[in-house]
DNA sequence: GTCTATACTTCGATAGAC
DNA sequence: GTCTATCGAAGTATAGAC
């Protein structure tokens, strides 16, 4: 708990208010509507009192960003639980309004350095938990031992995600929709589900021969 | 030529020396280090001229994005007309200034609708051409056509090229390596060098099925 | 411990001098 | 046509009143 000026921060009514109105604010209009007069005007709180309860714009973004990254991390682990943990995952990261929020936290993370520290420790746990996921539906595959295939996979997926959101945001959707057939594909085949007949006589095939060709 | 007061745009030297100040500002702090004050401080000149070379900072922002747009407008084509255009594509989306440049231009984006219209423009041609390029070397390849193969092999470049900038620049590098040779083994795959002996018996065999599994 | 008044900086933009 | 003086709004942060 990086700021914490002596009071329970958890139980402090406005700061709770402060952090909620700057999630809000960067999920509807993006990094540039963060700042202190703005935040508090939208708490209905006190500009001046900001900086009361987190001593700079640093400390609060570390505070929203640890309380978003909370939220992800519940429906993280219901995700990694459920019967399609690859699908689930790829679901959740293909949520834009979130997906927005993280491009503004990376932007902010160019000007505050302790968000960045967070973000850093943050998104290494996320892809860690991600590449172990997928290590353990390939294995369930029985699918050879690849210390290139995991780690690939769940950075494809993150990768695409976000860029698709990212060049929506601007108005670019240009091979979006392949994309997003060509890895549910994968998916699909990666985790059939109860239901999904594949028409496919093999049913399970073996995922690639080791060299790590596309399609 | 989004913004011309009377005066040869392409001709005033002051105007040139401002866009060049945005640029290497961009490319050295991103975006946060844009500002009239500080662009007119790096290019030498007092602060507000920028209003009279270019109205708004918007329109500054257009200038300054369709010059590194023609910048890279000439690299890409010299890497389309390259030995290997795939190979030389995902080597130039790898240059790290360049995306954090980019990375920079989409979070001011958000607050310049000018310069997002011309970044949708920009970003469509690009990824037009490229998967031009990807279906030209399918096609030379042999492979049976595909309607989604060749989008979503360009797409995955870019997005794949793109995230490992931006969480570098986080200083997340985790799966970086393993996603990079993977890409590598795919291009040498697809785009077999001249020189680049394949051990392989077989040394062009069909990419996919038509299913789009990885791997 | 909680909040107010206010300092200080930087921002984009423009009116009008030359 | 070119540049200067200056405005008003918004930014973060703090000293000190209650």
């Amino acid at each position: 708990m990086a700021f914490n000026r002596g009071f329970d921060s958890t139980q402090t009514k406005s700061r709770r208010l402060l952090i909620e109105a700057a999630e809000a604010l960067l999920e509807e209009e993006g990094q540039y509507a963060i700042s202190a007069r703005r935040i508090a005007e939208r708490a209905g709180i006190k500009p001046q009192l900001v900086h009361y309860y987190f001593r700079t714009m640093d400390d609060l973004l570390v505070a929203v960003f640890n309380s978003a990254a909370d939220q992800y991390l519940e429906l993280h682990e219901a995700a990694l639980d459920s019967a399609q943990p690859l699908h689930a995952i790829w679901q959740l990261n293909s949520h834009m309004p979130r997906t927005r929020r993280n491009m503004a936290f990376i932007a902010l993370g160019t000007q505050h350095p302790g968000l960045r520290a967070e973000m850093q420790r943050s998104g290494e746990m996320f892809r860690a938990m991600q590449i172990e996921a997928v290590e353990r539906v390939l294995r369930e595959r029985g699918q050879a031992p690849d210390p290139i295939l995991a780690p690939s996979l769940a950075m494809l997926m993150a990768a695409i995600a976000r860029t698709t959101a990212m060049e929506t945001q601007i108005g670019i959707t240009l091979a979006h929709d392949e994309i997003s057939r060509m890895v549910e594909a994968v998916l699909d085949r990666l985790e059939p589900g109860p239901a999904a007949d594949q028409p496919d006589a093999d049913a399970n095939p073996p995922l690639g021969d080791g060299q790590h060709e596309v399609s």
